[in-house]
DNA sequence: TATGAATGAGTCTTCATTCAT
DNA sequence: GATGAATGAAGACTCATTCAT
C-alpha cells in the first residue's frame, strides 16, 4: 500500500501551506491535521512530535529540491551550462514552490535548525559543493573558498525568488538569464587569470 | 526623560538576545521582562502587545543599521568606493550584531513582516536604492532593475555574514574585499559596454 | 480451547507487571497488549474495557492467592498451626508475587474497588473469616469482632511483605515465625481467660 | 500576607478531596483549580507540575499528622501510655481525616513514592522509630528489628482505620483501647523475659 | 477471532495579557 | 508609571476504544 506514504505526504503538504501563512508558532497541530484530512492523533502515528514533523519536513523538501535540480543536470555538459542550470533550476524550484521557500527560510533561521543532524541533507550539499569546487579547481571560478561562493550563490537565488514572489518585479526567463550572468561574471575567472577590476 | 528610552532599549536588547537563542515562539514576555530587569506588566506600558514590540524592534534595528552604514558614506566619494563601503559596512554590522542578523532573518520570513506597513523602513530602503539607481543610470552598473540588484546585494551580505558567524569559514577583511570584488565584477558594466562573457 | 485462557492469562500477567512499575495511570492498554504479545484490539475481545480488565485481574489474583493459601491448610490441624500457616502462606504469596501485592494495594485504595461487587471475592473472605470466627468462638482468640481481627492480621501481612520487598530488613523464615508469634500472642487468649497486661 | 499559604492550602485541600473520590488519574488539574477557587494557571505559580503538587501534598499531610500525634505525647509519660497514645492518635488522625488516609495509601503504593526524596518525612519516621527503639532497648518490647515492629504497628493502624471508615464495624474508643491492647500484648515482653506461647 | 491504524475527547501545561496594589 | 500574581484561552500530546481488513 502506498497509504502510509500518502498520509505522510498529506501531512507534509498541509504543514507547508499553514507554516507559510502563519509561521511555526501560528500553526497548531490540530489545524495541520484538519487540513490534511486526518485526526489530530493520527499525526502522532507518523511523527513523534511537532518538532520531528518539522525536521522531517525539512528533509522531505531538500529531497524534492535535489531531485528537481538534478533533472536537467548532466556531468557531460559544459561547466558554465551546468552552473547556469543549477542556479536557474534552484530558483525555479522556489518560485514554483513558494511554500517550500518560506518554510526553508523560516527553518534555517529558527532554533530548529540547530538541532538538525544535517546528515541526510548532506547529499544535497555535496552535489552542490562538488560543482563549485570543480569550478575553482579547474580555474573557471576565482580562487575563493567554495563555502563563500556557495553562500553568495545561495543568497542570490533565495532573494531573487523572494523578490519575484513578492510581485515587486516581474522576473521572466530573460531576466533570470541576465541575473545568472551577473553571478557568473562575478565569479568567473578570465582565462588569462585577470579578474575584471 | 532618558529613563523611558533606556527602559525601551533594555527591553529591545533583552528581546533580541532571547529571540536569537529561542526564536519568536520560544521567547515568553515574562522572560523578556526578567532579562530586561523589569516586571512583566511594565512591558505593556511601552508596547501594546508582543507583536507591537517585535514590530518596533524591527524598526529600531533598521535605524541602528542605517546609522552604522551612513557613518562612512559620503556622497562626494567615488562610486565604487561607496558601493564597497555599503556592502562591507552592512556586512560588518551583521557580524558585530549577530542577534540583529538572526532577528531580521526570522522577522522577514515570518508572518509578522506581512503586517508591517513598511513605511518607516523606507528610509533605509531609499538610501540604498538611490545608490543602486544612480549606478544604473550612470552606466556603472549593468542595466538591470534596481530591485533585482538590491536583492542580489542583500542576499550576498546576509549569507556571507551568516557563514562567518557559523564559524564555517574565516572571513577577514581581505576576504570581505575579495567578496565584494566578486559582486562588483558581476554588476559592473565595462566602460565599453561589453559585459564579460 | 486452552488458547483463550492462555491469552487472558498473558494479558493479566502483562498488566500486573506494568501496573507495578507504572501504576494504573501509567499503563496504557497499548503497552499491555504489546507486552502480552497481542494486538491492542485483541484485548477488547476478552475484556469490555480497561476497567473490566482490572476488575477481573483483581479476581484472578484473589483466586491464585486463595489456592496458594489452601495448599497447606487442613481442617484437621491444630488451630494455632492453621493460624500460623495462614499468616505465613499469605505473606509468602505476596513475597513471591510482588506484582500481585502492589497491584492489590493500588487496587483496594483506588476508586476501582468501590465499584467492585465484591461477590466473587467473598470465597476468599469467607475461608479466612471462618478460621477467625472459629478461633473466637472456641475461646482461643480474644473476644473481638472478627472483622477487626482480620484487619489486624491482614494489615500486618501486607506491611511485613512490603518491608521485605523494599529490602529494608532481611526477613527469613525465622523472622517470619517470630513475627506471627507476635500476632498470635496479641490475639491469643490465655486458657484461664487472663490476657497479658 | 497569609495569602500565599492560604492559596496553597486551598489547593492542597481541593486535591485531597478529589483524589479520595477519583484517584490520581481521575483528578484533572482543571478540577483541582475549580474546587480550590482559582484559575488553572494559578496552580502553576505554586507548583511546578501535577507531580510536584502531589509530592508536596504528601509532605503537607505528614506534617499535619506528626503535629497531631505529638500533641498528646510527652517524654515524661509512662512507656506503655506513650505507645498507646501513639497508636490511638495516629488512628484518630486517619479517622478524622479520611481523605488523608486514602491519599496516603494511594501515594505509598504508587510510582510517585519512589521518586520522593523522603527527607523531610524523616522527621516523622524518626520520632516514631525512636519510640520503638527505646521500647526494644529497655526490654519492654520483644527483641525484634524495630523496622518490623513499625511495619506491624503501622499496618494495624491503617487497616483498623479503613475498616472503621468503610462502616463495616463500629469502632468506638472502647474498641480502640481493646485493639491496642492486642498489639501491645503481642509486642510486649514479660518482665521475666518469657513471651507467652 | 485477530489486527493495528485511526479517532478525538480529554489532559497537562504555557504564556500573553490584565489589574489591584 | 511599576509590579507580579492571577487569569484562562489555546496548544501539544496521550490513550481508551473502534472498525475495516
Amino acid at each position: 500500500m502506498e497509504n502510509i506514504a500518502d498520509k505522510k505526504r498529506a501531512i507534509f503538504e498541509s504543514t507547508l501551506v499553514l507554516i507559510k501563512e502563519k509561521g511555526f508558532h501560528g500553526t497548531p497541530m490540530s489545524q495541520i491535521a484538519k487540513n490534511a484530512g486526518v485526526a489530530a492523533g493520527t499525526i502522532y502515528h507518523h511523527f513523534d512530535s511537532k518538532e520531528t514533523l518539522i525536521l522531517e519536513l525539512y528533509t522531505y523538501i531538500r529531497d524534492k529540491m535535489l531531485e528537481a535540480m538534478l533533472q536537467l543536470d548532466n556531468e557531460a555538459m559544459d561547466y558554465k551550462d551546468r552552473f547556469f542550470n543549477f542556479w536557474i533550476s534552484h530558483c525555479h524550484f522556489y518560485v514554483k514552490n513558494p511554500n517550500a521557500l518560506f518554510f526553508m527560510e523560516q527553518f534555517v533561521n529558527s532554533p530548529y535548525s540547530n538541532r538538525d543532524p544535517l546528515q541526510e541533507n548532506e547529499r544535497f550539499q555535496n552535489t552542490f559543493r562538488d560543482l563549485i569546487k570543480a569550478g575553482v579547481e579547474t580555474g573557471l571560478l576565482k580562487p575563493i573558498d567554495h563555502l563563500i561562493l556557495s553562500a553568495l550563490i545561495h543568497g542570490t537565488i533565495v532573494n531573487v525568488a523572494k523578490m519575484h514572489l513578492c510581485q515587486r518585479v516581474v522576473i521572466g526567463e530573460a531576466e533570470l538569464q541576465q541575473i545568472v550572468e551577473v553571478i557568473w561574471d562575478g565569479m568567473h575567472q578570465q582565462p588569462n587569470g585577470a579578474a575584471t577590476s
